[in-house]
DNA sequence: TATGAATGAGTATTCATTCAT
DNA sequence: GATGAATGAATACTCATTCAT
């Protein structure tokens, strides 16, 4: 229903999408999509919501485990790209505050600051428990948070070179890259 | 001229800032912005190549170096955040193909492209001079590339945490985070 | 049941009173308001009507009654008066016949001339009986209906001044201040 | 070309004119009206006061005047007769508070409210040069002000009866009537 | 009796773009 | 160089009305 129109936003952007098209897409008229949403811009916010609401609950699965923090973040990274690289990915990534009012555009911002905060609380937990060997926090997190989400750019059109990765392919690769860096070790 | 369209576009969105806005920020009238400029997309795209232009421009320093790419890196890095977080930073991360004609997405297109394949040139050096340590240069590239991008999200508003860094200090930690790594390193 | 809409006609004005608020006001639903009533001007039709209802039978009452015109005149504004000041008083003064279709425009257009018309038979009889004395029975009645008719639009509010006036006391005034005038009575 | 709206507004009502009729009228299209206009209900509210400022005018011109209230009630009326039964006769007898924001609403209200108080404070003159034998100014303000508004209802449409009155004509009759009283005067 | 769901026909408003001056 | 005036095309949103259940 609400997946429809992440779906078309993906697609042709939201402002490029109009009701008119949503509705068409979905085969019914414009006044029924308004019997079952109140706005255009209260779509968008489903679905921004949507996607952070699968973000959120990989945090959640992530804090339920005994495990370091090291592994947790495999965790949090594998759903984090999942929801970006979803049909809910270009919402969560592009809404913009200026499309919002600032009724919608507040919770929207207080949710987003939530993902960051529990991210780099995670680094944090990283660096008590020893598995990460994080510098700055916050900016660690900015990092990572912009490579997850950058996904939701390319992830959908074919991206260049040959070989497919899986959304998680693409985490792990990730992961991997940030754990072990790009500088050389030397051999023992 | 052209950045008063990269400042404007930034602050409210592409589709949220009208030619009379437009007209009216540059004191003038809107046949008279028609007089110097083709279309609105046309000045997205202006937009969008100053930008770039100064990517590239990091990227020629870079080439023209004789230093091993790790160091080129960080050249580029700085170079590419600097672009990133200026004006038109926000026309370079942002812009949709759905916005352009045909005409003027192919290009940006190109241009989005080349960029990418600068970067993962730069990598592959690394590999090969043994100044970096790239297991994939593709999801490397994407992911350097994404956290790089994203600093035109968060970098103009006063993002969360005290101290206040440059573009090129965001540069250096963010390379300094994918360099080393998340790994802890044990003593020898 | 047909008050209700009298009501929010009245609070809301017609074309500012949509069907959903009606049906909201009267803990039902839309399609419940339509198995009572045809249509939306059918509603005002009714609502029309039973003021107009109460004003003829205040002019029944008063061609029952064997006194001289006057008498019968202050009846008929008392009676008036608190017609228009009821609910349905805006539906009765504010209808515009552009609202209603011709097979229900037709209908009111009659009941108001026929209201003028007894108006203006009551003036002659005053005439002719000596009671009044009337000089152009035509302007007369609508100078009276006239300023009946206005306390539709302000007795609702509180109308500026101390002391509110019952609907009766009000036509009172009205007519004293008819049948007196406002000419100063030299003394005998 | 506001007065266009004045007519469009009197002949179809404000809710039954579409800007689209309104351009059509005037032989322009609808993004031209909106140049010249900010809003349909800006329109409203200058048609308001088109029609006030006349009454208005009539005011100021009575103020001028060195006669007994009686002679300067009767100028008043005249003037104000011919701005209800012109063209912006409608749209100040008829516009409802709840077809307008606040911010325009408000000043509305006040113009409305200033021409009662001139008018009370009228025939209070006259109680005081004893020129007019008001009982209650505030009633009294309130029957002349419904016998004058109401004009703008019956006027324009051939209204019963032979012989057509010019507006003054009617506020002539009118005032006699409210002057002289409709009680018999006993002869010495 | 009552309603959930659906829709056709509007309606105000915006905006990129043009053109005569 | 610059602008006042004009417009075609689109767009979000509303509402009276219907109908199967």
């Amino acid at each position: 229903v609400i997946r429809a129109a992440a779906r078309a936003f993906d697609e042709h952007g939201f402002h490029n999408t109009s009701l008119d098209d949503l509705a068409a897409a979905l085969h019914v008229t414009k006044p029924t999509l308004y019997y079952y949403v109140g706005s255009k811009e209260e779509l968008l916010f489903e679905c921004f919501r949507a996607g952070v609401d699968r973000i959120q609950a990989t945090f959640d699965e992530a804090d339920r485990m005994q495990t370091p923090a090291r592994e947790r973040l495999v965790v949090v990274a594998r759903g984090y790209a999942e929801a970006v690289a979803s049909e809910f990915g270009w919402c969560m990534v592009r809404v913009e505050h200026q499309d919002l009012s600032p009724a919608l555009s507040g919770p929207i911002q207080a949710l987003k600051v939530e993902i960051d905060r529990r991210l780099r609380q995670l680094l944090a937990d990283g660096a008590r428990d020893g598995s990460l060997a994080v510098r700055d926090p916050r900016m660690a997190a900015f990092a990572l948070a912009g490579a997850l989400n950058w996904i939701a750019h390319w992830y959908r059109e074919d991206y260049p070179g040959e070989g497919r990765l899986t959304p998680a392919e693409v985490a792990d690769a990730f992961v991997a890259e940030f754990l072990q860096g790009l500088l050389p070790r030397q051999a023992p």
